[in-house]
DNA sequence: GAGTGGTCTAGACCACTGT
DNA sequence: CAGTGGTCTAGACCACTCC
């Protein structure tokens, strides 16, 4: 019946003797789940392509870890406050000239590197994370801990492996490594942090339908 | 204030002046996006670490290619009906000695190529499948058009260029490929199909947060 | 047992939109 | 303008669960 319409609420309402406010109800989350489409004076119709909709929960790469069986380990590698190049600006949109915080740090799986964490963050924006302290803690669960979250995007992507990524994952052949690039910005749309994942080799991000 | 307790939803309506059915809607609806959690005599109480949920649509890849600027176009390479390999056998879990819908085909940005599908069909349980003629229309385009979803999984990774895949982009170089391998069930649990998605160099798959 | 959210009813008015 | 869904009210009863 993909297209047909539906009887209206009130006759629905009358052919089940139930209330109209239920029968809305029922339709309302029908079309929440995308599988119907409602107008006002138009009436309750049938989607014909329904969206294939996917979605997943982000986890802490420490849950991540975890989940798999590993021992969870943190490796700090640097935290400076620097110029952001180019691309950092453009995707971040920061004040003009100021410096950022930079941090780069390893979360490992048992001995091995699991993912690189590459992370800009604003701290015009979030000035408690001048006060953070990345040796011990990851930016990642830091954030996650401090600051609310609002919103943001995903960019996922398949790269060649640097020279750098080489060596942090013990690697010699070219390897397509997958990364995975967040943005993440506060209720006034500022972005507060941008981050890129570089997942060891191998890895793949499984989502349910 | 997360962890706190927040007012019934009878205090509520006094507060506000309004129907507890009001309050009633209003929460649930804040509930459902997992910011609050509620239960019957526990009170309603602020989630402590919301879930970072991420959901997206799977778009038609002609849609994908048509959205971006260009013109679409359909190139079908070969389909045979094949005992399918370990790796296919294990995903899919086909009725023992069976042959499968083997399909490979290419869909084009323009004179590019944009996306390499390779896709296996059970036709024990999809026989319409055996009569489609894909050399005119995509696996991927025939089955959102015939055939009801259920359910199914996604499973994203980087690979190196095979040589047949560098042939199929012309491309020389090691290079990384962004690849998604879906497999689709219907509502017994039964494996319809397994594809695997492989993206032009360069590609990025964006999602909302 | 008592307090909370979950869900229903019957009725009202409003907001949008197709004709 | 008329018909449809969107949303509210006031009240009721139920189902779960903590004490």
């Amino acid at each position: 019946m993909p297209g047909d319409l539906l009887p209206t609420e009130a006759e629905l309402a009358a052919e089940f003797g139930c209330a109209r406010t239920t029968v809305n109800r029922a339709l309302q989350s029908i079309a929440d789940d995308g599988l119907l489409e409602r107008k006002r004076k138009g009436g309750t119709r049938v989607v014909v392509h329904p969206a294939r909709k996917a979605s997943f929960n982000i986890p802490l790469i420490r849950r991540e870890i975890e989940s798999r069986g590993y021992t969870y380990a943190y490796k700090f590698i640097s935290q400076k406050r620097e110029h952001p190049p180019k691309t950092i600006r453009a995707l971040m949109n920061p004040a003009h000239g100021v410096r950022l915080l930079h941090v780069k740090a390893l979360h490992l799986a048992g001995e091995k590197v699991f993912v690189i964490e590459d992370r800009w963050i604003d701290t015009a924006i979030v000035p408690e994370a001048a006060e953070a302290d990345f040796k011990e803690i990851s930016p990642n669960q830091w954030l996650v801990e401090n600051i609310p979250f609002n919103g943001g995007d995903l960019s996922l992507s398949a790269s060649i492996a640097t020279e750098e990524e080489k060596s942090l994952f013990s690697i010699n052949s070219p390897l397509a490594l997958f990364t995975a690039e967040r943005r993440t910005h506060n209720s006034e749309h500022a972005t507060i942090t941008a981050v890129r994942l570089v997942y060891a080799p191998g890895y793949r991000m499984e989502i349910g339908l």
